[in-house]
Formats: structure tokens, sequence, C-alpha cells
DNA sequence: CGTTCATATATGTCAAATCGAATATATTCG
DNA sequence: CGAATATATTCGATTTGACATATATGAACG
């Protein structure tokens, strides 16, 4: 993971709506995301696969489903620079209703 | 301050450099930032422009000279990003030599 | 005043990222 | 097998952003 890799990133909001909540929970599904940030489930597929091919995500398929959380393997300083990019986003997102998820129960 | 304004600016990597130097030194006239990254002096102007126009600095003139600090009200969650980003950016790059300005002697 | 040095902006070109829409693949189940 | 649901990919059009080069501004000083 080098810098360039993780700003590049960083500069789609749906990316960092994506990052944002698996920061908070560690496990969702596609459709998950693509309810919750009301975005087209073929854009968050394309922006999933963005995050899983540079290493900020890893992918794992249950059934039907595919869960996505963030890299075990993140580096420190990256893992930082997400929980305060979190903190940004939440303050310019005013109270994020944490709704579940009607297909998977995440 | 929002995050789509700063991850904008983080995305490029003559960007990075710049504010990583802001960071440890407060304060770069412009002919040392050309010179220290050895990059061309409109290009670094340019992208000053840019972190100029995102409130991530602030300029003051002395004479002939342009002096750029972190802009002083950044926000915390802000500031924090940066200071990972530097993190993630010494990993990167093999102890960059602090050499001082021959023209400005900052 | 007019030249010179430090810095800024403007222009034209090119590569890359994004999007919506349509379509494809994969998995489960009857 | 064939239908249904979840996820992924491709395509063409548009936008964005970076670059090199050229030019402009403006302060300092002879």
């Amino acid at each position: 993971m080098d810098t360039q890799t993780l700003f590049d990133a960083l500069g789609d909001p749906i990316r960092r709506r994506i990052l944002a909540m698996l920061l908070s929970r560690d496990e969702c599904c596609v459709c998950h995301l693509h309810e919750a940030l009301d975005a087209p489930q073929p854009k968050v597929s394309r922006h999933l696969a963005v995050l899983r091919e540079s290493g900020l995500v890893r992918a794992r398929r249950e059934g039907v489903w595919v869960h996505y959380r963030l890299h075990p393997e993140l580096p420190a300083w990256a893992f930082r620079v997400l929980i305060h990019m979190k903190q940004g986003l939440d303050l310019e997102t005013p109270a994020e209703a944490p709704a579940g998820c009607v297909a998977c129960a995440a």
C-alpha cells in the first residue's frame, strides 16, 4: 500500500462512504452498501472492484452474497488516515441512519 | 474544508510532498519547494494555487518571495490525515535529505 | 524608468476516471 | 434443466486533471 494508491481511492465520494461503512460494521455485503448509499448496484460494484484491486478491502463469498471488509493487513498509517477521513465525513453528512440490510441482515 | 476538497488535493504526488514539507518546517518559499522537489517552478506554482484555493495552505508575501504554510484554521481531522499521510510518505521515500534553500535560507 | 528575478497564469493537448445503460456471470432452488 | 436473485463487466460518451510551453505580473534596484 502506497500513498498514491490510497489517495486515488479516497478521491471518490462513493468509495469514501464505502470505506466509512466498513470502519463501523466490520463486514458488509454488496446489497447492503448498494441500499445504504442509495447508488446503482453496478456503480457500487465497480467501485468495490477498485478498492479490492488496490488492496484496501477483501471479499468473502458466502453463497449468493459477497461480503466485503477492510483488508486485514492494512498498514497502520493507512488505517489511521481512514479513521480521520471518517471523522471529516461524519461532520458533513448529518447523522447517517445506521439502518440494517433487508437482504443479508448485516 | 470538506473531504472532497482534501482528498482531491491529496491525489497528486507533488501536492502530497509539498504538504509533507510544510508539516516539518512551518514555512517554505516557492523557490525552496521548487528546488527540494526537483520540479519545474510553474508546476509547483500551479499546485500551490490548487492548495491555496482549497484552503489547505496560506501565502504570505515578503518582498520578492512568497512563503507558504499550512492554513492555521485547518480542521483537526484534516490535520491528522496529513500527519498520517506523511508517515506513509516517509516509508516510501528513503530518508529525504532536509537540505536548506539557497535563495531564501529557510 | 527599465531591467531583472521570483512567482503566477493562460493555452492547447492528452491520458485517465466516471457514469448510465445494457449485458454477463454465478449461485441457489424448484 | 430453468427461473430468480446477487454481483460483475463492458461500452461509448463525457468530464476532469496533468503537463509543457509561453507569457504576464510585480517587486527590487541600479
